[in-house]
RNA sequence: GGGAGUGUAGCUCAGGAGGUAGAGCAACGCACUUUUAAUGCGUAGGUCCUGGGUUCGAAUCCCAGCACUCUCACCA
């Protein structure tokens, strides 16, 4: 697509403009440039009535209006933009290296903080007070329209980043959401701990590792797919309270919410169940909404979703009636609904063939918040089961336009049950669960306090509070087939 | 893996009932000291994704492939 002359006709003609501003003995790469001050800080702070007024501000050049003896600049930085204003009378010795600016270079820009005519506040710049910081050497996207090619995006996100404002207001609303949690966690008594990426089980989930290969030891090793069980084990420790942000990695297919790697946040609290779970997780929501400055309503696509709480609990069975038509313990018409929406059920355990009828008939339809609790106990090997009713497991997972936004436990720490439900497990399994983690079971036998435990995907959660469809809005550098000589 | 769509200038996009293509922005040149996607005049820029076929002639029609998007399937 992009043919390498044409690339180079421009790259050329800037090329030559950096050699020009070389031979004015400038570094077109610049050096140290201290006491900036943030755009939005010198607009905020202007006031009409004070001539004395100064700012020193730098970032990119991002739209360029050239008068003849006039230049006016939107420059962007990492908090909005301000107008620098270039005059020939001004700039006196400067004025040169002014005519040779690009939309893309970087600059420093240090002089009077004025308004136009038309009210804008701008820069002007005095002789001495154009510093160029970078020479960019690429002609940059469309200013209007920014980049558009999705595939370019992610691929070039270093362009996305400044060539489409609101990508970069994104990433810094996902920054902000994860240190809301941080604060809100720690507040709370929790521990920030990091626990093995690369273990020799995969353990805590049920899904295809990664493997990787330790050299010294040859020894093969996988990229976790949970943080789960090392979680526990600090639990068993004495740490009541845990948690853990970090990434996971399955090796799974791609879509517009999964990614191989994801971002998860796993807590655990001694003393706790799964309905602590559920008030723990609509109060770390709402601390994010909150430090985002969000009304409680939030739109997503065409949904709009409110997390007013309490959110919505409905039990696993209840739900699965009420979408499929189906109770959950009629097999038959579960079969013959799992027909109709031709699943594959062929050999397939009666506990999976529900669930599977679950996912289609129920799942898509979880627009609000809402927390399904119960589960069929086979489906959640390492959750406690209900007292009540030993079918179910104390679990809930929380959906939110569709999507399983946080997962919880009452966790299981009872040695014994853990044991024979890795046994059973192991029968017919896939990959990840053809080894026992049998330290864990001894950790059990060391005695591991009643607790509730909690994950929450946070990609999905940037989604959801920040509007953005697909999960790749909200990754920095998304997986992407790499781009090959045979197919570029 | 199935289905649908897209692929044209650096970028954003038109167009093309078969006769080798256009706009805006960006670039280059000229003019302009208060612009706001500055403006005006001029210039340059294309393997119309790739390969084959039909045809006197293909960017357009046909076939195959590649890439991307959406969607379904897969995914505790």
């Amino acid at each position: 697509m992009t043919n390498q002359a044409d690339t180079d006709r421009f790259e050329q003609q800037r090329q030559e403009k950096l050699a020009q501003i070389e031979a004015m003995g400038i570094d077109p790469y610049g050096s140290r440039y201290d006491d900036v001050e943030p755009a939005a800080a010198a607009k905020a702070r202007y006031r009409d009535d004070d001539e004395s007024q100064r700012a020193r501000c730098a970032g990119r050049i991002v739209l360029l209006r050239d008068i003849g003896k006039l230049i006016f600049i939107t420059l962007r930085d990492r908090t909005g933009t301000i107008q620098v204003g270039l005059s020939k009378s001004l700039l006196t010795a400067q004025w040169p290296l002014a005519k040779l600016l690009d939309i893309g270079d970087i600059i420093g820009a240090a002089g009077k903080l004025g308004k136009t005519k038309t009210g804008e506040i701008t820069i002007w710049v005095e002789d001495g007070g154009l510093t160029f910081l970078s020479k960019c050497l690429f002609q940059p996207p469309e200013k209007f329209h920014g980049l558009a090619d999705i595939d370019q995006r992610y691929r070039q996100r270093y362009v996305d980043l400044w060539a489409n404002p609101e990508v970069l207001e994104r990433f810094q609303k996902r920054s902000t959401i994860v240190a809301a949690i941080r604060r809100f966690l720690t507040a709370r008594g929790f521990l920030e701990v990091e626990t093995p990426m690369m273990q020799t089980i995969a353990g805590g989930a049920a899904a295809k590792p990664f493997i990787t290969h330790h050299n010294a030891l040859d020894l093969d090793l996988y990229l976790r797919i949970s943080p789960e069980l090392f979680l526990k084990r600090l639990l068993v420790g004495g740490l009541e309270r845990v948690f853990e942000i970090n990434r996971n990695f399955r090796n799974e297919g791609l879509s517009r919410h999964h990614n191989p790697e994801f971002t998860m946040m796993e807590l655990y609290q001694a003393y706790g169940d799964y309905r602590a779970m559920m008030d723990l997780t609509e109060e770390i929501v709402g601390a994010c909404i909150e430090t985002l400055g969000l009304n409680t309503k939030v739109q997503f696509g065409d949904a709009q979703i409110d997390f007013a709480r309490p959110w919505r609990r409905a039990r696993y069975a209840d739900l699965l009636q009420e979408h499929s038509g189906c109770a959950v313990d009629d097999l038959p018409a579960l079969r013959a609904k799992a027909r109709a929406l031709s699943i594959d059920d062929a050999g397939m355990d009666d506990a999976v063939l529900v669930n599977e009828v679950f996912e289609t008939t129920v799942e898509r339809n979880l627009t609000a918040p809402t927390f399904v609790i119960d589960y069929p106990a086979v489906l959640c090997p390492l959750a406690k089961r209900s007292r009540t009713d030993p079918r179910y497991a104390e679990r809930f997972e929380l959906f939110v336009v569709g999507m399983e936004l946080a997962n919880a436990y009452t966790e299981l720490n009872d040695p014994a049950v853990q044991y024979e439900n890795f046994l059973h497990q192991l029968r017919g399994q896939e990959e990840s669960l053809t080894k026992m983690d049998t330290d864990y079971v001894t950790a059990l036998k060391y005695a591991m306090p009643p607790a509730g435990g909690l994950g929450i995907g946070i990609d999905r959660l940037v989604m959801v509070l920040t509007g953005a469809t697909t999960i790749r809005d909200v990754i920095l550098f998304p997986l992407l087939k790499p781009v090959t000589p045979e197919n570029k």
